[in-house]
Order: structure tokens, then sequence, then C-alpha cells
RNA sequence: GGGCGAUUAGCUCAGCCGGUUAGAGCGCCUGUUUUACACACAGGAUGUCGGGGGUUCGAAUCCCUCAUCGCCCACCA
């Protein structure tokens, strides 16, 4: 059997999948090489957190690097792609934290710290593997053997480096800060990592008594009424008639009994709100807070880790904060002290993780200063804002360069610490006893130690580049390490050239950075591209990437963000069961376009039974199952899928099937060189536009425009390639002296097409490839020349311009026009199938010569057993007539014609000529466009008119043979 | 509240540095087992380009405004 017949009627993906993809792996041609002499091309993949599987927004954006990557392969550059995962720290943790609490019941703290990371690195393992097997099936080219972890050696030593290098530059203070306290887990979360829901409350109104004063008191409305036993002022609007001459005095804090005093702050205070006096807790409320700094309030904290009140809450301390409501607004009713209680709807924010309600809460965190320095020279904010206003770094779509450029604009210090316990742990040991001495006794000559008095206590701050042991400054001191960890933004900042060894000086750092290009989703330009600019131009010197793609969010079909836990989540590994990778990496690709959100409609998987599709867990077998079973499933495990991928599966079918029919015509093939008088004018045609099509596809990849660049490949090689190059060379294939050039072109293009689609359809492209070799191992024009061994690491196209033939390209334009407007003329007059036709080709000149060459194509394509071109010709009674703009179709049809039938044809062609005309007659008899459109454009409606106006008479006296008016 | 973006065929989207008759895929209708492909072929229908105003010889495209939707940021005593 001939290779070409061993080959399916439809593309099987899976068997592609299989075969190929340990195929490229085993010959390394995914793995980069420093110490190869061409030039480096590098993408760091951003590390997947592993907290969960990939899903459609990841796979999206690995498949464009993926394409990126490949493409620029081909090209001949040592191409990188970096892969790794993320530690994730908060969210991670809280995975396992909760999974921790459902099946054992068990808190943290129940478990301890050694325990609980234990688990967590087993949940990491489980899940890396899973995230990489997904970018695996993908087709994901990544240099596995430098898969790297936020939190593994490598990395680790980049980030205590990095510590150390800005704590010894005093980039990095250590600070009190409001934090956002989540009571159960303990711990600080980040203002992203809050959800604002609307929760019924109430707004309580208390009295503040003026001290001295029998008669005077303020009213302050709160919806936190607890918090009052923090305050530390009330303040007014400093131009509010009713309050102002209280400012300077004080109030007696009810229960407490405090006096505090009445101040006057225009920034804090709305004197239309509510009763026009705020109460002033610096320590519990974030516009509080600013306001105790702007008037040197003392800061009063209430809360304890936990939840529960400290001794600063007097007799409410050791009762939780919820209790502490409950008590503080009884004792306020019973002593009279409180106004009024209204139901009220506030936003209250609650932790991610945990889903509980948010504290703001004081304490000692590290930071990172983002400002400028005293001196004026530019601090780490302006740094990164520089490095895009210069263009060092460029963002696309451009529009996100103001999103980063805003957010930067605030050079708000970067809090790094997290009380948390999966992370990297803060280099930073804490001596409260010794002195300076000491420390220099043990240290003094290790440059890897640095020391700096803790300006929050007594003592010192020692940062170490490696652990230090309790007892290093001796027995009678003792090293005590913070018990925080980092943001996980640290390590991830360092991505770019931890990754790549720093701060070794290895080969691939000094080849591989800065990097090309990153691409990312966009609401991590300020948490993550921002911090790798600032990291990365601290530590290299230099930006960590020229360019920065920013690509769209994915929804559903309702515009509502994909979850796995709203039930529309849709796992890429379903849609690569379902149709294939290179389907999932085509529709993918076809949708980057440059919008911000991209819908995708959702659907649940059936079998033809009607039954639902699941999964017992994510990464097991499909399951169908029972509709009415499937009701009480957690969402989580149905399988879905979108119809979106329907598009890209058909296309690498069309492609396979395309070039099955090659493969079953180049039997007998024989490599050699093709002289340009054997070339056919639908072969120039052909080279002509592959040329183009290789040209474009560059351009589009170089700016990023995925979305053109899977458009363009489709078009030509469905449009263009398989329905009319095929069809023209069918004949040629079956004549002995036509068919060794025509297989020699064909074979070219086949091989040109593999290239181009290769990128985003790597597989198909592969299995084609192969087959191919099995029968023209060399081939190519003019020159055929031996192909590689496979397509991922051939030469990506760019073919000689003296390909380009735009005679050809209007022959064919002319064959085509006339084809289509007989098939059209067939259908409309219902002439039988298999009946041939006659049709004339009235036209003149240079398209007379084209459609005379055309002739035999024309009469095969259209089914006709002659077809006639003249200059002129008479029209028979039962023919059917289309005027074309330069040609006019006579197809006589003897008893297929009804006069009444074609004069109706014929008038609503009249009809539309004739709106057309309108149109461009009173635009040439407006004085005003003729005087001030430009030249070309007038001329272009004149050509147009004097077009129109002959087909417009060939069309009336048409009408007037068949006895109907004008 | 500030910002970004969207609104074009039944659906998902191109087009938008103004200029022939506004396109694609899917879906729909009619026909076809034409020896690569029914995941196909041939033909066809479908749009007051969200509403209103303006600039211009000319607006889907530029400006203003309103409406609806989405996202980001800030914030709600």
């Amino acid at each position: 059997m001939s290779i070409a017949e061993q080959l399916p009627k439809q593309y099987d993906p899976q068997d592609a999948q299989a075969r190929w993809y340990p195929f490229w792996v085993d010959r390394g041609y995914f793995q980069a090489d420093p110490g190869r002499d061409a030039p480096p091309y590098t993408i760091v993949i951003p590390p997947p957190n592993v907290t969960g599987a990939l899903h459609l927004g990841h796979a999206l954006n690995n498949t464009l690097q993926d394409v990126l990557i490949r493409w620029r392969r081909m090209q001949g550059y040592d191409t990188l792609w970096m892969p790794g995962t993320d530690h994730a720290g908060i969210a991670t943790q809280a995975v396992v934290e909760k999974r921790l609490f459902t099946e054992e019941h068990k808190t943290r703290h129940d478990i301890g710290r050694e325990a609980l990371v234990s688990r967590i690195w087993a949940w990491k393992h489980e899940y890396e593997a899973r995230i990489l097997g997904q970018l695996r099936l993908m087709g994901c080219s990544c240099d596995w053997s430098r898969t790297r972890f936020t939190l593994d050696d490598i990395c680790a030593r980049a980030v205590r480096t990095t510590f150390f290098r800005l704590f010894q530059e005093g980039k990095i203070f250590r600070g009190k800060r409001l934090v956002n306290w989540d009571t159960q887990l303990r711990t600080a979360v980040a203002d992203d990592e809050i959800e604002y829901k609307e929760t019924d409350g109430h707004l309580w109104t208390i009295r503040y008594p003026v001290t001295g004063s029998d008669s005077e008191s303020l009213h302050v409305s709160t919806t936190r009424p607890e918090t009052m036993l923090g305050d530390t002022a009330v303040a007014v609007h400093p131009d509010d008639e009713r309050y102002k001459h209280l400012i300077g005095k004080t109030v007696t804090l009810p229960l407490l009994g405090r006096e505090i005093p009445v101040i006057g702050d225009a920034i804090l205070v709305d004197p239309k709100f509510g009763t026009g006096c705020v109460k002033v807790t610096p320590a519990h409320d974030p516009n509080d807070y600013q306001t105790g700094l702007r008037n040197h309030l003392p800061q009063i904290n209430l809360l304890n880790p936990d939840g529960t009140y400290n001794e600063n809450a007097g007799p409410y301390a050791g009762l939780d904060r919820r209790e502490v409501r409950k008590r503080v607004v009884a004792d306020l009713e019973a002593q009279g002290l409180l106004v009024k209680t209204e139901p009220y709807t506030n936003r209250v924010g609650y932790s991610d993780r945990s889903k509980t309600p948010i504290e703001p809460y004081l304490s000692d965190q590290w930071f990172v200063r983002m400002a400028d320095d005293p001196d004026g020279s530019p601090g780490f904010a302006q740094q990164a804002m520089d490095a895009v206003t210069s263009g060092r770094l460029k963002i696309h779509p451009e529009r996100y360069a103001k999103s980063y450029l805003d957010w930067l604009g605030e050079k708000r210090d970067w809090c790094i610490s997290r009380q948390l316990w999966w992370g990297h742990r803060i280099p930073i040991w804490h001596c409260a006893t010794c002195s300076e001495a000491d420390l220099k006794h043990a240290f003094g000559d290790r440059p890897d130690v640095f020391w700096s008095p803790d300006e929050s206590g007594s003592g010192w701050l020692v940062c170490s580049e490696t652990d230090l042991a309790p007892d290093a400054l001796g027995p009678s001191h003792t090293l005590e390490q913070d018990p925080d960890v980092l943001d996980t933004w640290f390590s991830s900042a360092l991505w770019p050239h931890s990754t790549l060894g720093w701060p070794e000086q290895t080969p691939e750092l000094a080849k591989y950075y800065p990097t090309s290009v990153l691409s990312t989703a966009r609401d991590i330009i300020t948490l993550w591209v921002a911090r790798m600019v600032i990291f990365g131009q601290f530590n290299m010197g230099d930006v960590p990437f020229k360019d920065v793609y920013i690509h769209s969010v994915i929804q559903d079909g309702d515009g509502k963000r994909m979850s796995k836990s709203l039930g529309n989540g849709v796992d890429p590994v379903d849609i690569i069961e379902t149709y294939g990778a290179d389907a999932l990496r085509f529709t993918l690709a076809s949708s980057a376009t440059e919008t911000q959100d991209l819908r995708m409609p959702v659907e649940r998987v059936t079998d033809d039974q009607g039954r639902i599709a699941t999964r017992k867990a994510p990464g097991q077998p499909i399951t169908f199952i029972p509709a009415d079973e499937a009701k009480d499933l957690p969402k989580e495990q149905l399988v879905n899928t979108s119809k979106k991928f329907e598009e890209g599966r058909t296309f690498p079918n069309k492609f396979w099937n395309a070039a099955r029919f090659a493969l079953m015509n180049l039997e007998g093939y024989t490599p050699g060189p093709v002289r340009p008088e054997e070339l056919a004018v639908e072969d120039r045609w052909i080279l002509s536009l592959l040329r183009r099509a290789a040209a474009d596809a560059t351009t589009q990849l170089d700016a990023f425009r995925f979305a053109d660049l899977a458009k363009g490949l489709r078009d030509f090689t469905w449009n263009e390639f398989c329905d009319w190059y095929v069809e023209f060379i069918k004949a040629r294939l079956r004549d002995e002296g036509t068919r060794p050039a025509a297989q020699r072109v064909l074979a070219t293009v086949l091989d040109g097409l593999c290239r181009l689609l290769h990128p985003v359809m790597p597989f198909v492209t592969e299995s084609v490839w192969q087959a191919l070799g099995g029968v023209a191992k060399a081939r190519g024009l003019p020159e055929p020349a031996e192909a590689s061994e496979s397509v991922c690491i051939a030469a990506w196209p760019s073919y000689p311009d003296s390909w380009d033939d735009p005679e050809a390209e209007y022959d064919i334009a002319q064959w085509q026009e006339k084809v289509a407007a007989l098939r059209n003329l067939r259908a409309e007059r219902d002439v039988p199938k298999n009946a041939k036709i006659e049709p004339i080709l009235v036209a003149q000149g240079r398209a007379a010569e084209a459609l005379a060459r055309g002739a035999s194509y024309i009469q095969s394509l259209v089914g006709a057993g002659s077809v006639t071109v003249a200059p002129s010709a008479d029209r028979p009674g039962e023919s059917a007539v289309t005027v074309l703009a330069d040609a006019e179709i006579i197809l006589p049809l003897a008893g297929l014609i009804d006069p009444k039938a074609e004069l109706a044809k014929l008038s609503k062609a009249k009809g539309d000529l004739e709106k057309q005309l309108g149109g461009i007659r009173s635009k040439l008899r407006n004085a005003s466009f003729v005087e001030r459109a430009p030249a070309e454009v007038v001329e272009q409606q004149r050509t147009r008119l004097a077009e129109l106006e002959a087909q417009h008479a060939a069309l009336v006296s048409r009408m007037a043979e068949l006895g109907g008016g004008s």
C-alpha cells in the first residue's frame, strides 16, 4: 500500500499527539544551547500557580508563546522557552489549609509549621505534574530540562541575594502598616485578595460628650461601633460652622472615659455626610490611619492576631470582636449614649481565602521603598516608569502602558512580608540583647552579613545570605529569625533572571537576558510586570524583556469570568480530548485579537444519547452519566466545551486531506529543477500567493497579530490552495508530460504550508511533513533540497520576490470570476447536474487573452462541453446572460429559459445597478465633491461610473431582446 | 468615584490613521456520496454598523452626548 493510502480519511489528532511530542522531546529540539552560535530568543513562561490546574486563559497565553517560540526556532534562533511554576504563597497555603480543615478538622496551628509545609509540598508535586502535563498535551515546546519552581534552590538563592542587596542599600525597611488582617488564617492579605460584598448591617450613632460641658456633645456614626474603643480623636470639617469652635477642645470617650481631642480635618470629613463628625481610629481604619499620621494622633491597637480584643480594650479584653460589638452597643445603650441605630448596607471586605471579614490591623511589616531618593534621584517606581516612557520596554496593545504608568506613578511602597508559612522566609535575624561589637566580632569579615539597628525596637536586625544559627553570636545572645515569609511576587519578580541562574554569572544569563517577549494577562501588569522591571533593572541593570504582550481575557458566553466553581470553566484537556490540540491552538490563536475580553460560549459535553460528560476529578477519564444524575454533581466535575473549537477541528482536517490528495498524486515523484517556462499560469499564481502568505505571516508574527496570522493562513490554504489550485492541476497530474512539473510545484507548496502552519498547528503539520518526506524527501523550487527530519526545525519560509506575479494573478482572477458567474447561472437556472453547457464569454483585450488561456480550466470547473471566448456574440433568445464589469457571459440554455423569469432576474440586476449608478452620479454632480475630494478618488468614481453605465446598457439591450421594457 | 474597553448578520468576531456594493467562521436555506476531504463541495439569504447630535464633499471609521455591558483601580465614617 502506498503511503497515501495508509492515511485515514479523517485526521486523528490523538494519534499525532502521541507520536510527535515524544519525537520532538527525544531529539532535543526544545533545548536551548547557549554554546550554539545563533542569536537568542527567549520567553519565560508566566509561572502558573500550583494552586490548581490550567484553564483556557492559560491555554491561550501558552499557545501564543509557543507560536512565537516555534516560529523563531524555525527562523534559526537559539530559542529558550523557560518553563516553571509559582509557589503562589497564600493561595496555595489556603487551599491546603482548607483541605486540612475539611478532611481532618485541624488548623495549621494544630499540626505546626513543618508538617503544614510538607503537606503543601505534596500538593505542589501533584499540581505541578498536572500543569506541566497540560502544557505538554498542548504541544508547548518548553525546554523542560530547565524547569524551575519559584521556591526551589536556584530561585531561593536569587531571593536571598536580592533581599540582601536591597537591605544593604537601604531599599528595604521595616515599618508599621495597616494591613488587611485575616483573623482565621492569622495573616495579612493583599488588597487584591479581598472580596467586597454588600452586607446588611447597621449604622450606629454614638454621643461623645464634650469635656467640661453639660450640654454639648458630638454625634458620630459608625458601622463598626467596637472600634470606638481605639478612638484617639473626633474629626470635624475645619470650616463647619456647627463645630469649628470645638476644634482644640476634647470630648470624653464613652465607656473608657479617655479624653480625646476634636480636630479639624478637611480630607477625612465630608460635612454633608451624616452628622459631619467622624470618629478617628488610626489603628483600625485606613482613612483614619492617614488622618492619624496627618494630625500626629496616637494609634491604639485593640486587636490580637486571632480576632479577640487585647488589654487596650479595657473591660472588653479577651472577647472576640463580634462579642465586643454586641457588648459595646448594649453598654452604650444602657448609658444613654446610643443616639440611634439604623439599618445600613455597606460593603464589607472578606478574605478571598477564608471567606471571613477582614480587620484592618496595625502591624510590623517589611517594605521595599518605591519612592524617589531624598536627593531626588529616581527610585524604583520612577525607574520602572522610565523603562516604558523611554521605549526600552514596549507594551502591546499600547493602551495598557497607561495602567502600568498610573499605578507606578503613585510610588507606593511595596509591602513584602506575609504572615504565612509557605514561602521564602525573610532572611532577617533579630538580636535584642547584643551590641554592635558582638556583631562585628561574630560576622565582621563576612561580606554576606549586614546589620542595622532595629528602629522599631531594641537591638539589631541582621540580614544574611545564608542561614544563621540561633547561637551564632555565642551562648549569651539569641538570634531569632523573622517568622514571616516574602510576598509571592517577590520571587516572581526575579523570574526572568533567577531562572537563568543569577546571581551566578552563567552562560545562560549572559546569552538569554534580557528575554525577548513576555506574554501575560492584564490583571497582573502591576503586581508582576512592573516588579520584574524593577528587580531586573536593580539586579541586572537592564529591563527583563523588550516587549510585553497582553492577551485578552476569556469570558463565558454571558460575559462572565470563567471559573470552575461557577461551572463555566473549560479545561484545555477537555478540548484536546474532544477536538485535538491543534484545534485548541488554532481557535485560540484565531481569537487573539486586540480586544480586552473574549467571549467563549460554553456548553456541556454530551454523548449521542444525551448523557452528560463528567470527570470524578480533574485529570480522571471522562464518564457519561444520565442527565438527571448529573444535576446533583459539583459543577467542577462537569465537562465543558465550546462550539468555537469546531472551526479549529475542521481546518487541520482540511489540511490533512489536501495533503492526502497531494501524496496520492506524488506517486512516481522525482526531484528535479523546474524551468520557469515549465510553470503553468496556475503554478505561477499559487507561488505568487504562497510568497505573499509567507511574507504576511512574518509581518503578523512580528506585530503579535495572531488572529490575522491564523486567518491569513487558513484563507490561503483553504480558499486558494484547496479550492482552486488543487482543482486546476488535477488534469495536469493525469498527463504524463505535465505531471513531473506539477508534482514538483505541488510538493513545494505543501512543504511551504507545513512550515507556515507549524507554529499554530504543530501536530498535523508534523504528520504531513513526515508523510511528504516519505515520497518527496527532496523538494523545492527552483532547485530541490533535502528536507529536514522534522518541520519543527525546518527553516521558516521566505520566498524570492521574483515569485511575485501580477500577470498570473490577473489571469486567475479572471478565471475565478467567470467560473463563479457560470456556477451561479447553473444553480439559478436549475441546469441539470450532468448537462454539458456551452457558454460564450464575450470580452476584449487583456481580459479576452486571459480567458483564452484559461478556457480549458473553466470548461472543466463548470462542467462545460466547450467554452467560447469571443469579442462579440449574438445572444440566443433562450439563453441566460450575466453582465460583468469587463465581460459578458452568455449561456445558451435551450428549453430551460422562461423569458418572464429571465426578465425578472435581469430587472432586479438592473435595479441594483441603477441604485449604485444613482449614488455615483449624485456624488459626481456634487461640486464640492469634485473640487475637494482627492483627484484619484474622483477619477475612481468616474471609471466606476463608465463601467456601470456599460453594464447597464448591456442589460437594457438584453431585456429589449427578450421583449421587456427598459 | 477615576480609568480602560465593548456595543457591526441569529452567535463569536474582523474592519475603524474617513473614500467603490461593510467582511469572516459558525448557524440558516437549496442542491450534491464530482475518484483529497460530508470535519466536504457548489449556490443562496441575512446588517437603518447601540440611540441622538456634530465635524466633513463624504462617517461603521473622527468629536460630543446618552444608554447598556465588561474589566481594572480607588473608596464608601
